[in-house]
DNA sequence: AGTTTCTTGCAAATAACTCGCGTTTTTATT
DNA sequence: AATAAAAACGCGAGTTATTTGCAAGAAACT
């Protein structure tokens, strides 16, 4: 998971358009860090202690990424927001409906099944992003 | 989409091992006449004005159905809840990115693609629900 | 270096739920 | 139909997640 460099994740943001500051650096190396979904709560956590930044902080970083699309952000039904770095690979996700597991499975293309709902919509031309997410319970859980 | 009627959502209720109040039977009434998800704002707007609702009754009675599985939740990353009468046949959902447009798709089964998640998967032997969500601007905000 | 524009911290505000508890309704049982 | 137990309700207060206003600080442009 380490391929991403710190110039790497300079490199992202100055892609993107978007100003290179200390703490936008710290919010989007820590989600390239992570095997999956994290909550905002937990970053908050994580990097107000390591390194003071403030929730505000933390929060408008999360959605100026997220408006960038290096980040992605989903709420899995459970109130609140989690986010994970945006490798452009196809990636989904299978969540606990009991615990805080989610386990994310890598390489399964929907683009097909996305085609075919584009193609029977009457309200959308194009689109942008999906998600797809499947629910139940974990081994541990079950 | 009136081909509930109300002895229908009683039964419906019955069958789930739920009890049949007035409140829950309108708040699942409401749910079945709508073409997409709708907020738990705007029911809560609806049954108040035309039932004196209490808002706590509305959420309650919104948990206690979904757990019944006889509606769906949907966050679409918005911050709040949706709400979704569930048919048991594949329905999934563009969400506008920019406006609350939601369009409901049936007809599209995705179940080959979960079998496929399920058998890469290492925590999850089976799984009970799964959204699939697309989003992109609507032709009116694009 | 100077200027503009964006970002940040802090405290306060808002939005979206959730809970405690006394009262009422539903359901099961006589 | 009356009775009792269990579940649901209303209301007000509380909690959690997130947002905002504003003054000060940092990044990018010239
Ligand atoms: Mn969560
Ligand atoms: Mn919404
Ligand atoms: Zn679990
Ligand atoms: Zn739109």
């Amino acid at each position: 998971m380490a391929i991403y460099s710190k110039e790497d994740i300079i490199t992202l943001l100055q892609e993107a358009g978007l100003r290179v500051t200390h703490h936008r650096t710290s919010v989007l190396s820590f989600l390239v860090k992570q095997r999956a979904p994290v909550t905002v709560y937990e970053m908050i956590d994580s990097l107000r202690k390591k390194e003071g930044i403030d929730q505000a902080t933390v929060y408008r970083n999360l959605t100026s990424l997220q408006e960038a699309g290096l980040i992605k952000r989903s709420d899995f039904n459970h109130g609140h927001a989690h986010y994970e770095f945006e490798t452009g690979r196809p990636s989904h996700q299978l969540v606990c409906n009991n615990c805080e597991t989610i386990e994310k499975i890598d390489g399964i293309s929907i683009d097909d099944t996305v085609k075919k709902m584009l193609k029977k919509s009457k309200k959308f031309k194009r689109t942008t992003t999906h998600s797809m997410e499947i629910y139940g319970l974990c081994k541990s859980c079950a």
